[in-house]
RNA sequence: GUGGGUAUAGUGCAGUUGGUUAACGCGCCAGGUUGUGGCCCUGGAGAACGUCGGUUCAAGUCCGACUACUCACCCCA
């Protein structure tokens, strides 16, 4: 296929039917962090290079390979966000928000960017939630992201672990990674290549790699928590009490090293067993340098960032029930060689969208027909012809096209009583609560008690 | 970046040991007496068989390279 008809590598079409999938758990998800008080932010999509390479770490591979950098036309090195808290982090300091009350809390619905080899679960265009919480030291302020994200993947039916860990402050994790040092130096020929160099460069990583020698070699290791000073084990504690307290089921995972240089003290992951390799649905902890190696003042910090794709995936792969597409409430056709019945429809859709109906008529000036084929393809409700006959007596009928039924209705009247037809159709067909959901939202609400959701 | 698998209409696929006009389901369009969907019937459009090169009288079928997709590694969401 010519280039210019494919997709770069990497990307996807999000079509109609996919995409509203994709806005559900993007709106889920944010509805939800906003009753958690997290404000919507937007950043740009793309920052200076120095920004990512300083927040993210310029050692980590997201920086080093995996960034879309590039020159604009004065210079300027910029990239593409490979991820989302840094630019929030940007925009927390250069607002002087460190000024406002604390925490300030932000959410926000991105696209990242990152050049690696796609594979399922993983694109180079991706999108994320995220949020992320400034100014708090206290380990409510994880435990409450921690939280949130659960909730979110439970609205779904996704199963994950959440899996936990502490990476200690910069203190103790000095002297853990000299501690990690000596023991690994101890056992350099056992180790593959790429861990030969994290030796030097960040000797944390080397539990992370999947290599059979470095992962059993990495079983007898010294572990992290052991080092912990008495600060950052008594925090560590806390979250876990926390988390027993709220209810929220998790292991400790001394394993976790997050590839994000950012992280303090709490990490943590929540993964899928149904995503495979690319199990891991949400990922974040706690940050309490970053805002200052960025320039700002020390600012206590924690957040997640949570893969929508992946998500989506997830929720699918556990069957949750996603919101059936919208079908057009009324359709109206027309008598093709009739200009005035043309008119007439065109009217009355213009009409009934003024109400917020999803109304829709043939564009194509098809046969009447072809006109109801293609109402009944799109899943409409409810269909009504206009002809001379219909304009001569001022009448049309509506028909069901569920049950086949139909009603005589005056053109004069057929807002109003479409409204009522809609209605009893919903109740007669046993609607799902989403349905009821959606009309409760235009303020029609047809169920006899009107509790909300659930 | 490393390794495995795959590559035929919009989509899902068939194409026997290389041999004429590349089959079928779904989808799309149009009809089935002139103003009404779904089911059924009929007809139609739509494929330089991923790309380039090679072997051969002959290649969708064999070989090579490239590209894309996919799975795993790495890393991450």
């Amino acid at each position: 296929m010519a280039l210019i008809t494919k997709a770069p590598r990497g990307t996807a079409d999000a079509l109609p039917g996919d995409s509203c999938r994709l806005a559900e758990i993007e709106k889920v998800a944010s509805e939800t962090a906003s009753t958690y008080g997290f404000g919507e932010i937007r950043t740009p999509v793309f920052e200076h290079t120095e920004l990512f390479d300083r927040g993210v770490g310029g050692t980590t591979d997201v920086v080093q390979k995996e960034m879309y950098t590039f020159d604009d036309n004065s210079g300027r090195s910029l990239s593409l966000r490979p991820e989302g808290t840094a630019g929030a982090a940007r925009a927390f300091i250069e607002h002087g928000l460190f000024n406002e009350p604390a925490p300030q809390k932000f959410r926000y619905g991105i696209s990242c960017f990152r050049y690696e080899k796609p594979q399922s679960g993983r694109l180079r265009e991706f999108h994320q939630f995220g949020v992320e919480s400034f100014g708090s030291a206290h380990f409510t302020a994880e435990t409450e992201v921690i939280e949130l994200a659960s909730r979110i993947i439970g609205w779904f039916g996704i199963e994950a672990v959440l899996r936990i860990n502490s990476i200690g402050c910069r203190e103790c994790r000095g002297e853990y990674r000299a501690a990690l040092k000596e023991y690994f130096a101890a056992h350099t020929d056992s180790l593959c290549d790429t861990c030969k160099g994290r030796l030097e460069t960040n000797p944390l990583r080397i539990l992370d790699c999947k290599n059979p020698e470095c992962h059993e070699l990495a079983a007898g290791a010294p572990v992290i928590l052991d080092y912990l000073c008495d600060d950052c084990r008594a925090h560590f504690e806390g979250v876990k009490s926390m988390l027993d307290g709220l209810g929220i089921k998790y292991e400790v995972d001394p394993m976790i090293v997050r590839g994000l240089d950012y992280y303090t003290r709490t990490v943590f992951e929540f993964v899928s067993p149904v995503l495979g390799a690319q199990g891991t649905v949400c990922g974040g902890g706690r940050y309490d340098g970053l805002v200052e190696e960025l320039g700002g003042p020390p600012t206590p910090a924690c957040g997640f960032g949570m893969g929508l794709e992946r998500m989506l995936l997830a929720a699918e792969r556990s069957g949750y029930e996603f919101s059936r597409p919208e079908a057009p409430d009324v359709f109206v056709g027309y008598d093709p060689s009739d200009p005035a019945a043309m008119t007439a429809a065109a009217r009355l859709v213009s009409e009934l969208r003024d109400s917020f109906f999803y109304a829709d008529f043939d564009v194509c000036s098809r046969s009447v027909k072809a006109q109801m084929k293609y109402a009944g393809k799109k899943g409409a409700r409810f269909t009504a012809v206009i002809g001379g006959r219909e304009l001569e007596s001022g009448e049309v009928s509506v028909k069901n096209m569920r049950t086949g039924e139909q009603t005589p209705v005056r053109l004069d009247e057929f807002c109003e009583r479409i409204f009522g037809l809609i209605s009893d159709d919903l109740v007669s067909s046993e609607l799902s609560d989403e349905v009821a959901g959606e009309l409760a939202e235009r303020g029609i609400d047809i169920r006899p008690d009107g509790d909300g959701k659930e």
